[in-house]
DNA sequence: TGGTTGACTTGACAGTTATCAATCGAGGCT
DNA sequence: AGCCTCGATTGATAACTGTCAAGTCAACCA
């Protein structure tokens, strides 16, 4: 079992509650890998072998159908994904691959399930976490079923402001061709409805954001927090 | 603490596992209500006081934004509903509302959560339920994602036709307006879905649905059980 | 430096979906 | 029967979104 990874592992909420002893003995069948970008981690229907730990880098959660691919979400540090199939011992619903050089961890699924049992401070963090992804998984449902592209362009963007400081300017930590997927809308579209958000001030140069006047922009987005924010 | 109806609640997954102590004690603040059609349970954005559970009849799980609504999902004997808002102590996301007269048991949230936190096996099938419940919630957002609005209805037929007994004829268990509403597009659309289906062999008659060739429609639906399956 | 690559953008067009208005038809009521 | 209501359907039209093709631009590299 190499150290390294498994302290910043140890401070997540998922595992800050348990028994020193319990913890050591997930870790002790883990192991922490870096790989490069656009690697696949895991694909859709595999068996859920593993829980995985996000330690550096990033991970896009994407799913394909008859020929068509979209993006579902984006892991960043410090998180874990697919927690729910590792639970219920059930296929990944969805694939996932490095957007960019990343370390992960990599914990077996029958540890975690075996922990699970018999550490109540777990049991508990992991009912926290899987109730926090239910709920980002209802408010994604919302903001496809209820907005248009632009509104949640708009909305996108007011939240992404927030990530990232406040600021009137700020960095689109997105390739917009995968924006574009995670907002389930082509890549044509979204620079159509950027320009579309001109009057309302936003203005686009590169990765770089501008949002020219807050109220206008908060005014059409309409922004609710039972949609967008990810705290609640 | 009237008897009636926790009997049922008894035998669910969810209160399966806990010991007679603790079940008692949940359903101690408990109690039973009849409900008539049309009547609205909760408000999004309320706190989550209850954790209800569907005795008879049929809820609708809607949400609302800038005059727009839509239904998210039916809840139908016997489970419960917004149990994430529960276990996470924040407010419902989606509001609900009887479809028929229906029989609903409330629970306090307070109380799941004690119980909750002394009960192993109760702990247990709380997470079993939520990866069940988020797992759903990402199958759906890959329905309304991935496919067209036409292949969508093909495969609700085709799930509700698995539900129904696997007869080639059966029951819409649906209001037309409302299954536009769930599958994501506008009750004169749906109609001209049906119609657009009769290529494949779909009669439509009232609410019953003929799937003249099995075949045919599961060739364009093509059916994926990481969609789905409501199993997995 | 010139060429190549890949992401992004733009325009034209087609396909899909929403909206509005009108009609149909079943069920309930007087 | 006649009337009313409400959901479902249909047609016409507008709005939106996807697709295809072409062009721009910056980064990278030999």
């Amino acid at each position: 079992m190499p150290d390294s990874g498994f302290r910043e592992i140890r401070g997540l909420d998922l595992f800050a509650q348990m028994t020193d002893q319990n913890f050591a003995a997930l870790v002790r069948g883990a192991y922490v890998q870096t790989f490069p970008a656009q690697i696949d981690l895991v694909a859709e229907g595999d068996p859920s072998d593993f829980l995985h730990v996000v330690l550096s880098g990033s991970v896009d959660l994407y799913s394909c159908w008859n020929g068509r691919d979209t993006s579902l979400a984006t892991v960043r540090p410090i998180s874990t994904f697919i927690l729910a199939a590792t639970i219920r011992d059930a296929p990944y619903l969805m694939s996932a691959r490095t957007l960019e050089k990343s370390r992960i961890a990599l914990i077996p699924s029958q540890d975690v399930r075996a922990i699970f049992d018999i550490d109540g401070g777990f049991a508990r963090a992991i009912v926290a976490e899987l109730a926090q992804g239910y709920r980002a998984a209802i408010k994604s449902q919302k903001d496809l079923k209820l907005r248009t592209s632009l509104e949640r362009l708009a909305n996108f963007l007011l939240r992404q402001q927030k990530r990232a400081g406040g600021d009137a300017s700020f960095e689109l930590e997105f390739e917009k061709r995968r924006l574009a997927s995670v907002l389930g809308m082509t890549p044509e579209n979204l620079s159509r409805a950027f320009k579309g958000l001109q009057p309302y001030g936003i203005t686009v140069e590169g990765n770089r954001i501008l949002i020219g006047d807050q109220e206008d922009l908060e005014r059409f987005a309409k922004p609710n927090p039972l949609i967008d924010d990810p705290t609640s």
